[in-house]
DNA sequence: GTAAAAATGTAGCATGTGCTACATAAAAAT
DNA sequence: ATTTTTATGTAGCACATGCTACATTTTTAC
């Protein structure tokens, strides 16, 4: 029966929106199983164990990221300084900034023990990146280390201000200021 | 009688040690005791509880790090893209790569509920900033943003590499060209 | 030397964790 | 209609968590 996959994409839709709003602190079975309307039990029907349950949840967000910048983005290449205009706009938007968010999490977890997380936190970094330096209207050979350079000064602001974006603000202008003759 | 005090301390350094390698997971209370070579029950006895126990710990590694960054750099103004090559080294050292993954730890629980850690994080944050616009051979008025850029893409190298920062060393690159002329 | 105080050990409680054993209800297949 | 498969409930285990009650040893003060 195909209700088991759709009981599973169900779960893991709701799962999603506790995870973006919450991180992952407070994922407890019994917590996860309220928050989907079903029983802890039922998780561990639908699903392997609770690791293949985390995994499914992260995956699904970060396809949904995916979608979300070809939506906001389109294909057409940027010049540099537009792009960190754009995607800073995109990430104090509270829906990106959980993203963001979630990603900061899952990389500080990578950095320890968990291969789990180890895997999952390289596989989003590396899309982001590929993601960003395909719209970067600059030389082929430039696009990915300038990819890597305006992430991580946009997404590190939500490194330095977890709670204040908005506190990057003049420093992204000075970035954007920089890439201006490129 | 001091010695309790001396005794706290003792435990704090040992416990320091054992943060910057290991993060802000796998800290109960017994593990804690096995690290410091005492037992559960007497850092209970030093400490009021374990917020108190792990606020004094994070306390001590970042009056650690200032006393780094102090004896590495002395208070020789630099510019801003000799400033950054320096800052990628510093970076790249595995102690002070534990350093910042650990801010990073800091950095992912602040962002959510945790007031604990909000205000540490946040202090540390601004510690950092300061020392490093301090070390900023520009305008005064240019110090703190460049220093927020500069952090920014820097230490984001570990967001986005947890566990391999040489993957930015291209981006750095960019970033010190870009520099150049300021 | 004795009383007070500081330091440490032993045991345990209440709660939370991931997960399982076992039974049963509902649905599908024959 | 009966059997087989799928879905769900109830109860609990073994272990970890922060913390406490109570007893005991060791040190200090007089």
């Amino acid at each position: 029966m195909a209700k088991k996959a759709a009981k599973r994409a169900e779960i893991i839709a709701k799962l999603a929106v506790h995870f973006l709003s919450s991180g992952l602190d407070d994922t407890g079975l019994r917590r996860l199983a309220e928050v989907a309307g079903t029983s802890d039990r039922m998780l561990l029907y639908y699903f392997e164990n609770k690791d293949e349950l985390v995994l499914c949840v992260l995956d699904h967000i970060g396809a949904g990221l995916s979608v979300e910048m070809a939506r906001r983005f389109g294909q057409d290449r940027k010049r540099p300084a537009e792009l960190v205009e754009a995607l800073w706009g995109l990430v104090k938007d509270p829906f990106t900034a959980d993203q963001v968010r979630l990603w900061l999490d899952l990389s500080s977890r990578a950095s320890r023990n968990d291969p789990l997380f180890q895997a999952v936190a390289e596989a989003v970094s590396e899309n982001w990146i590929k993601e960003i330096a395909a719209l970067l209207d600059v030389e082929k050979s430039e696009q990915r280390p300038l990819a890597i350079l305006i992430m991580a000064a946009v997404d590190g602001q939500l490194f330095l201000f977890p709670n204040a974006p908005q506190k990057g603000d003049e420093a992204i202008a000075r970035l954007i200021h920089m890439l201006e003759p490129y």
